[in-house]
DNA sequence: CCTACCGATCGGTAGG
DNA sequence: CCTACCGATCGGTAGG
C-alpha cells in the first residue's frame, strides 16, 4: 500500500466515500455525516478523505450529486422506455412508490430527509437541493401538459396542482414507512395515484 | 440578582428556555439544539440551563412536549367549537392549513422538520414523536367515522386512506412553503382539501 | 494517502 | 443559578 495512487484509485476511493456518504446522510443528515465518523467507517483518515473534496461542503454537494444519480436510475431511468403522457406519467409514479417501498437508502428517501434539514437555511447546499427537486417537478409537470395534449388526462387538468398533489402522496408515504412503520401504505399511494391520474 | 430563586422564578426561566428552544428546534432540528448556543441565547451558563432537565434528552423531550401544546393551541382548539363529524374535519383541516401558511414556528412545522431527523433512530424522542402524530392521526380518523356515520361523507370512506391523503395535503404544503416558496401552495391544499371532504 | 496538530464546541459534572 | 473544568469530537491545516 504505496501513499501515492494513481487517478484511477483516488477516483475508486472518491466514489467509495460517496457511496457511503449517501447511506449515512439519509439517515443521519447532512450535518450528522461528520468527516471524522466517514473516515473511520471506511478505515481511512479524516485528512485522507478530506483531500479528496476540500471542505465539508464540498462533499456534502457531492453526496447530494451521488444521490441524484441514484434516484435518476431507480426512477426516471426506469420509465425511460414507455410513451411520453400519461403513460410515462404513470410509469414515473410507480417507479417512486417502488423506490420508496424498497428503501433505495437506508434511511428512506434521500431528498425528503435533506430538504427537511435545509428547507430554512441559506447557501449552496440548500441551493442545489432546492434545483434537483425543482427540475424533478418540471419534469412531471412536462409529462402531465403532454397527456393532457394528448387527450389522456381532462382538458383542465392543473398541472402544477397535480403535481403537488403526487408530491404529497409520496411525502405521505414516506412518513408512513419510516414513522409509522406502516406496510399497507405503498398500497394507499398506489390508490390516489390511480385516482389522480385514471386509474 | 440573588443566584437562588424561588420556585415561581424557576418555572419561569423553565417557560423561556422551552420556548426558545422550539424555535431553535424548528429550523436545526433537536440535535442542532445545542445546550451551549440556548445558554448563549438567553444570556445564560449551560450548567444554569442544563440544571432545569439534567440531560440533553430530557430537554429534547420537553421541547417536543411544548411544541405539541402549541399545535394544540393553533389547530384543534380553535376547531373545538364546531360541531363533531365533517364541520369539526373542515374546521381543523383549516387550522390546520393556516397553521401552515402564518409559519407559527420560524421553522416551518416543528413536526414536520422533527420526523424527517428521528424517523430512522430508536429511543425516546423518536417514540414521543410517533405518539403525538399517532394521537393526532387518530383524532381525524375519529371525525371522519363520525362524518360518514351522519351521512355527511360516502359510506364506503376509508378513513385511514383518508388521513394519509390529508397528512400529504400538509406535508406537500410545507415543503412548498419552506422549499419552493411557493405563496400560492395554501390555496392549492385547501382546494385538495375542499375535493377530499366534498367542498 | 498519512501523522500530528489547531481552536472551537459538544454534553455533562464538581462544587459552591 | 454560577465558574471552572472534563474527555470527546468537530472541521480543517501543516508538512510530508
Amino acid at each position: 500500500m504505496s501513499p501515492r495512487r494513481s487517478a484511477t484509485d483516488a477516483r475508486h476511493t472518491r466514489s467509495v466515500i460517496l457511496d457511503r456518504g449517501v447511506e449515512v446522510a439519509s439517515v443521519e443528515g447532512l450535518e450528522g455525516l461528520t468527516i471524522g465518523r466517514l473516515a473511520t467507517d471506511l478505515g481511512m483518515s479524516k485528512s485522507g478523505l478530506l483531500g479528496h473534496f476540500g471542505s465539508k461542503e464540498v462533499l456534502q454537494l457531492a453526496v447530494i450529486d451521488t444521490a441524484a444519480g441514484v434516484f435518476a436510475h431507480e426512477v426516471p431511468d426506469r420509465a425511460a422506455g414507455t410513451e411520453p403522457g400519461l403513460p410515462r406519467l404513470r410509469a414515473l409514479c410507480a417507479a417512486w412508490v417502488s423506490y420508496m417501498e424498497r428503501g433505495v437508502f437506508p434511511g428512506g428517501c434521500f431528498f425528503t430527509a435533506v430538504v427537511a434539514e435545509f428547507d430554512d437555511r441559506e447557501g449552496p447546499v440548500r441551493d442545489a437541493i432546492a434545483g434537483l427537486t425543482a427540475v424533478w417537478k418540471r419534469d412531471l409537470t412536462l409529462q402531465i401538459r403532454l397527456a393532457v395534449s394528448a387527450g389522456e388526462l381532462p382538458e383542465d387538468t392543473d398541472a402544477e396542482q397535480l403535481v403537488f398533489e403526487l408530491y404529497g402522496v409520496m411525502l405521505s408515504l414516506n412518513q408512513a414507512l419510516r414513522l409509522d412503520r406502516d406496510r399497507a401504505a405503498p398500497e394507499r399511494a398506489r390508490r390516489v395515484i390511480d385516482r389522480l391520474l385514471g386509474s
